[in-house]
RNA sequence: UGGGGCGUCGCCAAGCGGUAAGGCACUGGUCUCUGGCUCCAGCAUUCGGGGGUUCAAAUCCUCCCGCCCCAGCCA
């Protein structure tokens, strides 16, 4: 288990601290995160984890790992082996503590015939269609099932029969006996099992009738002998159905608490969505890196400690709340400032010949990896007559906060020299093409002996040296803030920003990078964090950009506008 | 119109009867061989609104307003 760099309080972790206090769980603090294996998992679900993980480590307990996989039509193995993955890659430990809820089907099947005799719950044969009908409405009460008077010997009969596999599909379902006239509609007669002749990804064909989530989740965390069972504020309303099954089956009891869930500005977080957006081709997969999938941070370059940073920011409460993007940029630039290695590349090029620098020459100078770290140490980067810097970082005609290189001006190149821009060389279409400039060999190294100074530092890389990559540029996936608002099923599509991903093939990058692996990542200086992606090859170098720098320029030129 | 929740700074979020923490964002400034980082300063006389209780209320009572969730044999 990570070490347990205790987040502040919050409102459960008061619940717990009082319910050892009072002894209500002997001082044991057991939780669970309990993922149904029907997709892949988000930074939402990153929230849960670290707050089901990290309550459990801070308070000397344990962190159940369980798949919810009561619905064999939507569950895959495939779905486990990611969801696994992810759990780790944040940074958890289940240990021995890989649970299934499929694994406890023979008890819940037990409990359902524990009800049965008790006269707590009854075989209904209501389609789904008249069942809706007779469940009521929010306003109205519900009217009871024709089959709620069955006796107990029928249900027996009828419910054995239905697990042998003599009914259809859909046919008859084994209800609780509650209350249909109840506000709350969980407690009308809620289904407790449904006949689904459908494969399992655990059970294979052993059986045809599965239980219902609110049946299975309170008794998996009774037996698994759950302390504080967290969930979403959704299911505040089935708290008392949890309730009411553990105490008609006189079982361990352990106590659920609902928080709200996390939203994102700038982003959906639905598996619904997600599906909708990759199947429409509006994202490469799951793991794309402009998706809020936990795949997807991982492979935008997020690291397990920004993530688990932001979890720990973010605060538990609940009331609805929706993040903003900026403070999971925040502690992802905050992480990379202190850990990612500095490199210079060149992501729009624009020539340069020094023209007084001879043809054939190549100087290496000395370049310091990361200056919040200086146990990074050195390295060295050529430099050569050929140079190419960022187009943006030359204007002709600056406007009056632009410091960078224009004609006449001189600028340092980090690290290098001092260079001075003497012309400036177009096509006939009047594009610029490049730009000749001089050094000042006495400036080597980026400092002028006679104490003179420059007001920009650009970046470079040296024509010759440098090596070709494909830098893809991610931005929002929605071009608003909040792309859920409004009512449309499909409405958030068209909130698309149109700009999400900008590939970039002609960029350059200086020769350190040449060995680079994926998942590598380096701070591209004054661009951003990049990282190396799954699709790079020591042939062909691809970057992904996680996070700009924060950029003060962009915000002078925003507000001239 | 039923039931369950929630409303404290642009966004999160502390606060639990004693006179509004913190973070992000934002705005200035400092520093700087990254217009990055750091550092400093500013940023709610007010807690959805109205009444009430009290020496004292964001915290207690009351009424009102607003927002979210629930009518799957999904989770």
């Amino acid at each position: 288990m990570t070490a347990p760099e205790s987040a502040p309080s919050n409102f459960i972790k008061d619940i717990i601290t009082e319910d050892n206090k009072t002894g209500k769980y002997r001082g044991r603090v057991h939780t669970r995160f309990p993922p149904e294996p029907n997709g892949y998992l988000h930074i939402g679900h990153a929230k849960s984890i670290c707050l089901n993980f990290g309550i459990a480590a801070e308070f000397k307990g344990l962190c159940n790992l369980r798949m919810d996989d009561t619905n064999p039509t939507k569950e895959e193995v495939e779905y486990v082996e990611s969801i696994k993955q992810d759990v780790r890659w944040v940074g958890f430990d289940w240990q021995e503590r890989m649970y299934y809820a499929s694994n406890y089907f023979e008890r819940f099947y037990e409990c359902a015939v524990d009800l049965i005799k008790k006269g707590r719950a009854y075989v209904c044969d209501l389609s789904p269609d008249e069942m809706r009908q007779y469940r009521g409405t929010l306003t109205e009460p519900g009217k009871e099932s024709p089959y709620r008077g069955r006796s107990v010997e029928e249900n027996l009969d009828l419910f054995e029969r239905m697990r042998k596999g003599e009914f259809p599909d859909g046919s008859r379902t084994l209800r609780a006996k509650i209350d249909m006239t109840s506000g709350n509609i969980n407690m009308r007669d809620p289904v407790i099992y449904r006949i689904l002749h459908s494969e399992h990804h655990m059970t294979g064909d052993k059986w045809c009738i599965y239980p219902m989530y609110d049946y299975a989740h309170c008794i998996s965390d009774s037996i698994e002998g759950i302390t504080h069972s967290i969930c979403t504020l959704e299911f505040e309303d089935h708290r008392p159905l949890y309730d009411w099954f553990l105490d008609e089956l006189g079982m361990y009891h352990p106590q659920q608490i609902e928080f709200a869930r996390l939203n994102l500005t700038y982003t959906v977080m639905s598996k619904r969505k997600f599906i909708q957006l990759v199947e429409g081709g509006y994202v490469r997969g799951w793991d794309d890196p402009r998706m809020p999938t936990i795949s997807g941070l991982r492979r935008r370059g997020y690291t397990p400690e920004s993530i688990r940073n932001f979890c720990d920011r973010i605060g538990v409460a609940k009331a609805a709340s929706t993040v903003d993007m900026a403070l999971l940029e925040y502690c992802i630039r905050e992480d990379l400032n202190r850990r990612a290695p500095r490199m210079m590349a060149v992501l729009r090029p624009l020539k340069i010949i020094i023209t007084n620098y001879p043809e054939d020459k190549v100087d290496e100078l000395d370049a310091i990896n990361n200056p919040e770290d200086p146990s990074a140490g050195t390295r060295k980067v050529p430099f050569s007559r050929e140079l190419y810097i960022e187009q943006e970082d030359f204007m002709e005609d600056p406007p009056k906060k632009f410091f960078r290189l224009a004609p006449g001006r001189e600028v340092r190149l980090r690290y290098a020299y001092f260079i001075k821009c003497v012309d400036v060389v177009k096509d006939g279409a009047g594009n610029i093409t490049e730009l000749h400039c001089t050094y000042d060999p006495a400036t080597r190294g980026g400092d002028a002996p006679d104490g003179r100074k420059v007001k920009a530092t650009l970046h470079w890389v040296s024509a010759e040296h440098s090596l070709a990559a494909e830098v893809r540029l991610y931005d929002y996936l929605f071009a608003q803030p909040n792309p859920e608002e409004g009512t449309g099923d499909k409405d958030f599509i068209s909130k698309l920003n149109p700009k999400s991903l900008e590939v970039l093939q002609d960029c350059r990058v200086e020769p350190g990078l040449s060995g680079a692996s994926p998942g590598n990542k380096y701070q591209f200086e004054r661009l951003g964090y990049f990282c190396v992606d799954q699709d790079s090859s020591p042939e062909k170098l691809i970057f992904n950009r996680t996070v700009t720098l924060k950029d003060t320029w962009v915000k002078i030129q925003n507000a001239n506008k």
